[in-house]
DNA sequence: CATCTGCATGGAAACGATTCCATCATCCTT
DNA sequence: AAGGATGATGGAATCGTTTCCATGCAGATG
């Protein structure tokens, strides 16, 4: 049995309903001035025919889509979920719809989704940079407004506002708190386009006078795979390790799941702070200390900063803070 | 310094600089007939200028929208989230955009983003249905090709396929588990639009001369404060009670917390099972015994369904699966 | 040779909105 | 009372595509 799909009702059918002139309809429903009788007449003939406009005449004759485009390196990681979700809370309250993209965090892949949008003539833009900043380069000429979230791209895109945690600070106060346990040999888990947090954690050794190993920062692409192959492969090469950073969620958990594989204790063995508060950093066990990063809250000030005209700022930071569970301990040898 | 920003390049310019009309442009390359040395003439002249084609002037012609619309109760939550990637992961595949909103499982707010996407002219569109299935009248009447994922709408629309988790026999093979380890009085933790799920709860019970109380179904609406809420009261006021079942992560992740608050242990105690499995479930203390759902099987199946012109069958069902870990144990009085 | 078939082609009409501009009525000013 | 300012109004152009249809040409068929 199908449904007979009916004729969408038009502006034109409106129009002549209320016995005025197509111009008259839009002017009344996009707010002109109108007198009080005509826009009587016009509001009762919309509602009569429960009339919607089209999204797509107005776009087109805009020569701009409505809504924004986010484009997230995984939807499947509790923070970018988060962010996205922030992204989805402000533009929900402006009435724009929002196109996701996961990039994989792949350049290739982020330039395939990049296409997209411009073909859909998205013209407001939020996305977590995952390669190349001249990939970026048509969009601006396009005239698209970006914004990055929670990175910048590199090199660098000058003229895009980000939003971003401070990293260099939550970093900054981790690597104190581990050397104040006593910690010397600290490794960085990184995933790749962490450069930025992995600047920052060999900047504060640094500034402790802890010698810097570039060994101790190893590098995991943005699969569970490769996170844990990675944080296997680093407790097993380096027995001289105390204390692991890891520079998110998705390479904390491998790291935990590490560990208890190669049977090393946390916090005996090795102390385990992990970048990004999720839900579960409570439940581990051991519950978990983390680098709390407010991600819903990327995600809403970047919609706004894309969604409400007016000066944009160059950089928003947002404050990160060490939550401190019990995955930390005193520095005990392992060897 | 403000960027000049170019004209797009139109149809028209292709034609022109190809020397032919903008009809055998289109018709090129939209894969229509034409000669050789045409085509090669257009071709030609689109890649010099860097022709891309606008969706929006191809959508108002075509009466829709290209692309997919999604509606979600919480991207926030895993579930949804890996449900999510695998709409994406499906409709990369056809080149086609997904729109994304979040309906935090209320029904006024699911109707509000439908007018969205008619508004959009969305001829597509995936949802996990919060509320009323009369509020999917209208998208239906306009002729829009609707998939629900992960549950029906109730009442049940009918014509709209449903790609579904095996609920039933997940919470029959659970409950057959619980009730060997000796387990009573089991209790569901469920959350608002779960009546599938608990009326397999109060089947199985049925099914093996286990008595039904019907005190011991607790409802908890989408949030993480409910969900603790439900639970904390639920152990509370029941210490006879030895199992619990909880119909989805997030009240999984509450279920442990209120105990752990309460000085309840899993598994002595009581045992736990909880619905869907995520990542942390093997991670927690201890790690969690679930029904495991194929997540993102559901949105990749539906989102197949939804793009894939054919023959739509009314139910895919997707199979569960009972992981067994260790937060189930012999039933022990805590009485 | 006349006609028919088939194909490539381009002009023009959609699609559904916004917005420019000309028209007309009304009211105020001098 | 004439002129100008103001505001409401509707016709028509526009956005960038697809698609209908008429045209013209080439080759096949009677």
């Amino acid at each position: 049995m199908q449904m007979p799909v009916q004729r969408r009702t038009t502006i034109k059918d409106v129009a002549e309903a209320a016995g005025v002139g197509v111009a008259t309809v839009s002017r009344v429903l996009s707010g002109g001035s109108a007198s009080a009788e005509t826009r009587e007449k016009v509001l009762a003939a919309a509602a009569r025919l429960d009339y919607h406009p089209s999204a797509l005449g107005r776009n087109l004759r805009q020569r701009r889509t409505g809504g924004v485009g986010l484009l997230v390196p995984d939807i499947t990681d509790s923070f970018y979920a988060r962010l996205a979700d922030g992204v989805l809370s402000c533009a929900r309250s402006y009435g724009e719809p929002v196109t996701i993209g996961v990039t994989g965090d792949d350049p290739e892949r982020e330039s395939e989704m990049i296409g997209t949008l411009i073909e859909q003539s998205m013209d407001r833009v939020i996305a977590v940079p995952s390669g190349d900043g001249d990939a970026w380069d048509p969009v601006l000429r396009a005239g698209v407004n970006v914004v990055f979230a929670s990175r910048r791209a590199e090199p660098d895109v000058p003229d895009v506002p980000a939003v971003l945690a401070d990293d260099r600070g939550g970093v900054r106060t981790a690597v104190e708190y581990l050397t104040g346990l006593g910690h010397r040999k600290i490794a960085f888990l990184a995933r790749r386009g962490q450069s930025q947090r992995v600047a920052a954690f060999t900047g504060a050794l640094k500034a402790l006078g802890v010698p810097v190993e570039d060994e101790l920062v190893v590098h995991a692409r943005a699969s569970r795979d490769s996170a844990y192959a990675a944080a296997a492969g680093l407790l097993q090469r380096r027995p001289d390790v105390t204390a692991v950073l890891t520079g998110g969620n998705i390479l904390g958990e491998a790291a935990v799941l590490a560990a208890r594989e190669l049977d090393v204790r946390v916090p005996r063995d090795v102390s385990l702070i992990m970048f990004d508060d999720v839900p579960w950093a409570e439940l581990c066990s051991p519950p978990l200390t983390v680098i709390a990063q407010p991600a819903q809250d990327i995600g809403y000030r970047a919609a706004e900063l894309v969604l409400r005209q007016g000066r944009r700022p160059r950089t928003v930071m947002l404050p990160s803070e060490l939550v401190v569970r019990a995955s930390c301990g005193p520095r005990r040898p392992r060897q």
